[in-house]
DNA sequence: TTCATATCGATAGAAATCTATCGAAAATGA
DNA sequence: TCATTTTCGATAGATTTCTATCGATATGAA
């Protein structure tokens, strides 16, 4: 198995979420074509992307959609559950919380929020449990928790990131928009707002200039 | 100015957060080998980057952070103020309403809210009234607001950026984990969460297999 | 049965993106 | 003053990513 760039991991998960909304209505087979067309990726790197998972369609027909679903969720490892702690329950804390049940369904299992405002400290989150920071190390030891999610302000981050190596993290989930420090070996997926809305103000501005 | 690829926008919006930490340090000069060096960029990528706003740096110096500084904003165009309105005033649209005054700094203010949920509906959320959906249009048009963000659940957001489209939106900032329609011209910008967990969990399930 | 059509998977070619190299310019220090 | 070092910007080459093309196969209509 050959490894597969990001730009393809993106886009399976775009086309999962196409394929699990034909499932509810029932469709028994999708194209790549129609994949193709729904996501305006070119037909022949949906192929592409679909052939990474190992799936096999048939001519003229498409894919089961029941089986490249489950393929690609294999795919991505969303079938099976790893364990996450989220650290920094303020507002967007809170609302990744939220979206807690959606996430198990994709592999992801957030157990325990941290913080160190008292006020939120042994309060429950969308259920789940908040604890204060220095419980962290000892839980994610005796959970085997390997995802950690960074969702506190900038300046806290790449503290709270030292810390969580420390305790056996292998993957971070950053939401705060810091360029962190960290070992080659573990795994860092930022999710950088202000470079969206860079892409987002550039372009209209581009747009705007030509008229 | 020939156009720019999303890859570097994004890593211009990344540079420039480093550049703004230099900035508050004091520092005077900054080289695209000290972004490079902590951003994991290449050198070279950093220079052509850079080039793209077309500012000039100084051999065996750099550049000034403070021109650099600038020139990078003016390019993103985060010094003019783009007025946006938010809809769905949930967890993640408070959360974002959360970030007001820093978006600000780049160049883009949330003027307003929009909600049907009713118990929302003309409270202030982080300083940000919250209207009635049936006021959007209305208001988009007399305030010339340009920019969209979708923080609905995604059954919503199709609707919503209907709605949207009629009102003289030309940009969306979709928090919506959906693949939108909209005509060519209309600039939607992905913020995909599955996506960034998609890449998250493939690599992590990688890596605990190779072990 | 035969033909037209839609799709598949594979391969090859094109385009975009990234990396390496080179000469020039500014600072530093002998 | 002159060599050395660091960085710049430009160009060329390598790599990755995307797109076009082709034969093969299953379906459905003539």
């Amino acid at each position: 198995m050959k490894p597969v760039s990001i730009l393809t991991l993106r886009r399976l998960s775009q086309y999962l979420q196409i394929i699990l909304e034909a499932q509810k209505e029932r469709q028994e087979y999708i194209s790549a074509t129609t994949l193709a067309n729904m996501t305006g990726v070119h037909r022949t790197q949906v192929r592409k992307d679909l052939s990474s998972t190992g799936v096999v369609g048939v001519p003229k027909v498409g894919h089961k959609v029941n089986e490249l679903a489950l393929a690609i969720s294999e795919f991505l490892n969303w079938n099976d559950s790893s364990e996450a702690f989220l650290v920094g329950a303020g507002n967007l804390g809170s609302a990744i919380l939220g979206y807690r049940e959606i996430f198990e369904t994709k592999g992801m299992k957030i157990l325990a929020a941290f913080d160190n405002n008292p006020d939120l400290i042994g309060t429950k989150i969308h259920d789940v449990p908040v604890f204060a920071m220095e419980k962290f190390g000892n839980l994610a030891q005796r959970l085997h928790v390997h995802i950690g999610i960074v969702t506190v302000p900038p300046e806290a981050a790449q503290p709270v990131v030292d810390m969580m190596l420390e305790t056996g993290i292998l993957a971070i989930w950053n939401f705060a928009p810091v360029q962190l420090v960290t070992p080659e070996d573990i795994i860092v997926e930022d999710v950088d707002l202000y470079a969206s809305l860079a892409v987002l103000s550039q372009r209209l501005a581009v747009k705007l200039m030509k008229k």
